[in-house]
DNA sequence: CGCAATGTTGGTAGCGCTACCACAGCCGGC
DNA sequence: GCCGGCTGTGGTAGCGCTACCAACATTGCG
């Protein structure tokens, strides 16, 4: 005879226990909690009844093993902490929290290679979707996310061809609506100035130079850029430089709202009347846009609704009845303020 | 004779099929992965030799499930979109992308119930440790932490019965020393301005409180605070809200950063002079704080720091040396700025 | 009334991995 | 030369759950 081994998990209560309790098979327990349908009334309520009393709790590695499926969202991000990022992952989970998944969270720090490495890690927990940020993976990567062998979600952008789905909005077009808004006020010696070029910069980038050429306005000194991480700091620095290179700036197309506001903070020190000498446009429309003094112009991106959608669509196809639209386009908004009103 | 199952996992190589490669028998493939020193040099080669040829990547669910304990650090925090706790939990990634464990992240959104839902989730996976914001657990999610058979941290405040270890700052103190600043320089009528009040921020008041009833200075009156989440144009409103109450205040300590921004803004909007009319003091010196115009007082914390020491103890205590000391006290810092130089 | 179709339940055999032993070979000490 | 202790390796038996199939009861229909 064998002895049981010693109850390695601190004797949890097990499947097996809760069906002891409730006089019925292991195999209908497990059904009663997944597929409730599929079992009577009775056999159903009695099941329930053990697995409160004995305080079960399924264990879900021997669950995704068994199924060779784990309940479990892979979710790849460059940054936590770039706020744009925070407020798509926090749709993500509201909208996953009803659910019996879990995410799996991980940080790209903008690194293809990062981002292969933490696919490859992923997909060995046979993870039920996968949403990325981003269309520009590495081939390597892109393989990975066709042969993952569950939905697939790119978001924040859009393109043609997706891997599987997709929901974002065109940087391309948003950088040049922007500029057309600069523009159409009156402003002329744009500049463009960005921290952290991300493949998404570099569209709103293109957007921009897209917009100034139909002007007739374009000129490469325009534009200030860095390769270091974007903050408020670093907004008010790259003003300096675009001022030192071209004087004569009147306006600016911040690549995002954090450089925006650093660039509004150092017309203050400078005492640069805004909208008068400059006018500035921020992009995504944090919430101290509208209140800072001007406020600030800027591009509303629906980052929330992007997680969210992003998980309704993975939902979908995994129950089956995949989205009609694989590809959806959350559009974007212009935000006029006193920034850009003269 | 029974038919294998049809590799349900979709024909990725197993442990079986390394072994079978390298000559070997399965459980050394699986000591040469996890602890290579008790395998011989020759075989360990062989071994390594088959895994990069097979593409080999083992199954954490099995894994998890054969031995009783996931890779996996359970981390609870209120809300991701705070930039404070977005910058602890980039402190426990970076601190841990090294290491084989993943992360399982979950937001209570300030809801004690939510956290009992959630730590009841992640104990059913085992973790390999625990890692959760603040010391106000209800009586059940404390029990669940003494029994989770894993390291636990608790981070962001200092208390002295932890539930195991701890690494934070003390909340009264800061507020206190923020308020006392105010008072230094010559503030009197200082109101304490603050949203979403958490038990960290109850506990800032408190020392807001300590310092003015120490000078003889308290009225209840001074203080304004609202249930809402915190943002920047709350800020706003709620300096609007104070001065309605008492019109003759001269210094606010906010309870953070983008209240402190806000109420900076409305001081601008409404002509009100900082810091000569009225002193600001913020909290957590987010970047954008030595960046503004004037630049804001705030109390430093040392939020990237928590994660990566939280995560350094675990791993410490993980790998058998729990450290000496249990209770880590990272302090603050007061960065005196131009909001409060008069 | 017979038979197929449907619905409900259970048994068996794994999922891929590791804990726990067993065992062979080698060392040094008495 | 025997014994205990080490090191390195392998076999066996699960971990807790579910896929698959079988068994049985019940129903509907000709």
């Amino acid at each position: 005879m064998t002895k049981p081994r010693s109850r390695r998990g601190g004797g949890r209560p097990t499947i097996a226990d809760v069906a002891r309790k409730a006089g019925v098979g292991a195999i209908t327990v497990s059904r009663a909690l997944r597929e409730p349908g599929r079992v009577s009334e009775d056999l159903r309520r009695q099941i329930q009844a053990a697995v409160d009393e004995l305080g079960y709790v399924p264990d879900p590695n021997a669950r995704a093993l068994a199924s060779a499926r784990a309940e479990v969202f892979g979710v790849l991000v460059p940054s936590l902490t770039n706020n744009v990022f925070a407020e798509v992952v926090r749709g993500i989970y509201d909208n996953l929290s009803d659910s019996p998944f879990r995410i799996q969270l991980g940080h790209t720090h903008y690194s293809g290679m990062e981002e292969e490495r933490l696919l490859q890690l992923f997909g060995s927990q046979r993870p039920a979707a996968l949403i990325v940020a981003g269309i520009d993976q590495t081939a390597t990567s892109r393989r990975l996310l066709e042969n993952a062998g569950c939905p697939v979600v790119q978001i924040m952008e859009t393109c043609p061809d997706p891997v599987d789905m997709l929901v974002g909005f065109s940087h391309f077009d948003s950088g040049r609506a922007a500029t057309r808004h600069l523009l159409e006020v009156g402003y002329r010696k744009i500049g463009f100035i960005g921290a952290r070029m991300d493949p998404r910069s570099q569209r709103r980038l293109a957007g921009y130079r897209a917009a100034m050429e139909a002007a007739g306005l374009f000129d490469p000194r325009l534009i200030t850029t860095t390769p270091m991480l974007s903050s408020v700091s670093l907004g008010r620095e790259l003003l300096r430089d675009a001022l030192a290179k071209m004087p004569t700036l009147d306006g600016v197309f911040c690549n995002n709202d954090d450089i925006a506001l650093g660039v509004l903070f150092e017309c203050h020190r400078a005492s640069i009347d805004v909208p008068r000498q400059i006018g500035i446009v921020g992009f995504n429309d944090l919430d101290m846009m509208q209140v800072s003094f001007p406020s600030i112009t800027s591009i509303r991106t629906h980052r929330y609704e992007i997680g969210r959608r992003a998980v309704a669509m993975a939902l979908a196809a995994i129950g089956g009845n995949r989205p009609v639209e694989r590809i959806v386009d959350l559009g974007f908004e212009l935000m006029r303020r006193e920034s850009t009103a003269r």
